[in-house]
Parts: structure tokens; C-alpha cells; sequence
DNA sequence: CGATCGGTTGATATGAATCAACGTGCGTGG
DNA sequence: CCACGCACGTTGATTCATATCAACCGATCG
């Protein structure tokens, strides 16, 4: 959890605004912790995930710059969720107090309603492709909602930043390694999509939407 | 969608709140269509789904009395969803706007706010389980879940009123209802749990726990 | 009385998991 | 600079859970 010995960058900013640093790999927010603080990803990417008791974990989703952890964290002090640093991570504590008493003003509101809004989405779509999709069609989807959220300026001949390895993707959409491995070699061979090194390079991008588009 | 032919009451109580009545098996609202209200169950039960290109649905919750047919709604005023009555159900619709003035007072706030925690909750564990559990493990989660729901007073001896169908059950945790019909007998041969005609029959609630719970 | 719907059961097919071996790059320490 | 270990990815063989296909049954309803 976050220590206030752990807390940097408070001095300047005032109390209610203050910044951390976390290395690639190490957890960002513990699970079952109540805090007065919403974070805000601000450089770097992490992932939100459960643990389940028979050890699986379950990646809700990953977060990208300018991401809140969670939206609900506006209003609830308590996640039952853990976020971990996927790449060296830069995060934002504010107080949540602080975030109430700046809700009176409609803009926002309404970019917490629209932040919210968003999140609500893409955990239906997530519910509907791990309900009803075959591998292929999850890990196109997966690739598709992270495509759309990867700034342009990042993105160099269809060549996309992308630091998950197997094992992200397939706590994320319900798989093994093996058959993530499996997968994403058919997509190679077939030339739609090919994650390597941290880099995700769309060859086919019609393909990769007939495969990953809900409806 | 709602036509303003359809809405009844709505001259009862003034025109920021209204009621409708819907049959069983009748879709409540339609996906992908603008709407003014925000939309509470009143009574019966209904639920949320979307319907994917290949044909298949992933129903998304239930609905029970009380309930916002999505939190979200608040600020969102085109889901992509849709909802339908599973029983004959009474709807209570109010306009957005009204709910939003009402935003500022503390306890219109707090409620929305939980409102909102819980179902980010749910959708967080319903993606854990579609990710990463197994048939009998999703469908005793399910039952748990609608366990803690269903009011007291409508349970009598462990028998508690559910007037979903296998389909639902399968739309819901992703399996065939084919599957479902094995899996229920498997609860029923074992004593764990019994679904029959409307009820729901709990007969080992800490084996069902054991089977459905996820930390 | 037939038709339809929901549920059950058996046989078979298939997608993904599991088990196991191996390769490759990379950091670490000798 | 090399040897080693380790994390990650790949591939093949096999198993297993669930889907699919098909037949049948009982209840309900027009």
C-alpha cells in the first residue's frame, strides 16, 4: 500500500495532489486497502487484476496513461483489486475529498461521468468476449481495444508500443501461454498481426477486425 | 424504445417520473438509442444483455427490484445494451436532468456512488469468473450472487423464487444450455442445489460456496 | 389432439489445457 | 570473455472439458 514515507513529490504540489514512481513488475496499489487517494496513471502502463483462490489471476484491464485505476475509486474507498506496474509507471494520488468538493463544477462531473461511462463499457464487452468468444476472436478483440488507445504519436508504420508478454494475455482473456503462443503464431503465419519485443505490428488490419469485432 | 404513448403514471407524479408495465419475454429497452431517463426496476425480475454479430448473447446481470438498469445511465444517455422483463415487470423512469440536480445533495450522491461501486464490483468478479473458472464453479458464483439478492422475505426454507431458465443461466456464464442441464443435475445428484419450476432449492449451502466462491 | 417449448440423455467432435521437451536471449557471476 | 541459470517463447503429444448433434420426454396451450 501506499506509505506516506513513500510519497513524493507532495512538498511542491500541495497536499492534496502528489506523485510516485514505480519500477516495471512491482504492485502498485494492494488489494483490500481502504485510501483516501484516486490515482491517476500518468506515464507507463499497468494492469488492474484479481487473484482467485485457486491461485488464477484475472487481468479487469490495463492501464494506460491519463487512465484513473478506477472510476468507482471516486466514490469508493475500498478496491478489491490489485494494480501492478507492467512497464516503470509514474502515478498521481488526490485526495478523494478534495475530487468531491471539485465535482459541483459540471465539467467535472461530467468527465467523471464520461470516464465512467467508458469503463462500464469495456467491462461489458470484456464480460460478452470471455462469455462468447473463441481464442482467436479474444485475443483480436484484446489487441483492438488496446489499438485504439495507444496514442498516435507512439504509433510508426502500423507499429504499435505493446510491453505484454504471453502470460499478460492470457490472464487477461482466459487463456494459457501455450495456446496464447498457438494463437498469435497463427496469426503470424497468416499475417494479420505479430507481437514481438514489446512491439505490436498490425500487417491486417480488416482481417484483425473481422476476428475481434462484437458486433 | 420508450414512446411517450407507452408511459404511464406520468400524470400522476409530474413529468420527471414515470411508470410502465412490461410482460414477460418483452424486450424493455433497445440498444443504441438515446434516452432523457434514467430507468429503476420496481418489481419482477429483468435483465441486461447485448447481442454479438455471430449470433450469440451474453447476458450481462439481472435486474432485481430496485435496481438501475445501469449506474452509468446517470451521466450516459446511449447504452449499447439491452434489457429484458424475465417476468412481468414494473419500470420507474426518471429524467437524467432532474437526477443530476438532485446530485448535489450528499445523500443523492453517496447513494449513487455505492450504486456505482457495486455494480463495477460485479462486473469485476463476473469477468473472473467467465475468465478463469469452470462450468460448475460459474454456476454455483451465479446462484450465490442472486442468493445474496433476493429478499428475505420472499425465502422459505432455502427455497428462494428464480424464474430463469437454462438458456439464461447459459447466456449468462457462457455454456451451452445442453452443459447447463448437466451440470444442474450434477448439483441436484450430489445435494448441493436444486432448480425446478421457478425455484431455486439450496440444499449444501457451504458446498455451493465452496464451489462458487471466489477468494 | 397435435404442436411447441423446455429439459434430459447419449454419442461424438473439437478447442483449449496439460505435460513435456527444447531453443533462445539475457543478465550475472566466475 | 565465457559458463551458467533463468525467463520467455515454441512445438508436439495427449487429455479433458465443453460443444455439438440427435433423439426423446413431459408439460402446457391452442
Amino acid at each position: 500500500m501506499l506509505r506516506d514515507a513513500e510519497v513524493t513529490g507532495a512538498e511542491a504540489t500541495g497536499d492534496w495532489h502528489h506523485h510516485r514512481i514505480v519500477p516495471a513488475g512491482q504492485q502498485v496499489l494492494a488489494p483490500n486497502h481502504a485510501s483516501a487517494d484516486v490515482f491517476v496513471l500518468c506515464s507507463g502502463w499497468a494492469f488492474r487484476s484479481v487473484r482467485l483462490s485457486n491461485g488464477r489471476r484475472q487481468i479487469l484491464n490495463f492501464l494506460l496513461p491519463g487512465d484513473l485505476f478506477s472510476a468507482s475509486a471516486v466514490f469508493n474507498d475500498c478496491c478489491q483489486f490489485s494494480v501492478t506496474a507492467l512497464t516503470t509507471v509514474q502515478i498521481s494520488g488526490m485526495r478523494r475529498t478534495q475530487v468531491h468538493s471539485r465535482l459541483v463544477e459540471p465539467a467535472v462531473a461530467a468527465a467523471v461521468g464520461k470516464c465512467w461511462a467508458t469503463e462500464a463499457q469495456s467491462s461489458d464487452s470484456m464480460m460478452a468476449v470471455l462469455g462468447q468468444c473463441s481464442a482467436e476472436e479474444r485475443i483480436a478483440h484484446l489487441f483492438l481495444q488496446l489499438l485504439r488507445r495507444i496514442p498516435r504519436t507512439m504509433v510508426h508504420a502500423r507499429r504499435y508500443p505493446c510491453p505484454l508478454r504471453h502470460q499478460h494475455i492470457a490472464d487477461a482473456v482466459g487463456l494459457t501461454t501455450v495456446h496464447v503462443s498457438r494463437v498469435l503464431g497463427g496469426f503470424r503465419e497468416r499475417g494479420i498481426a505479430e507481437l514481438s519485443r514489446g512491439v505490436l505490428e498490425v500487417r491486417n488490419m480488416s482481417e484483425l477486425k473481422r476476428l475481434g469485432a462484437l458486433s
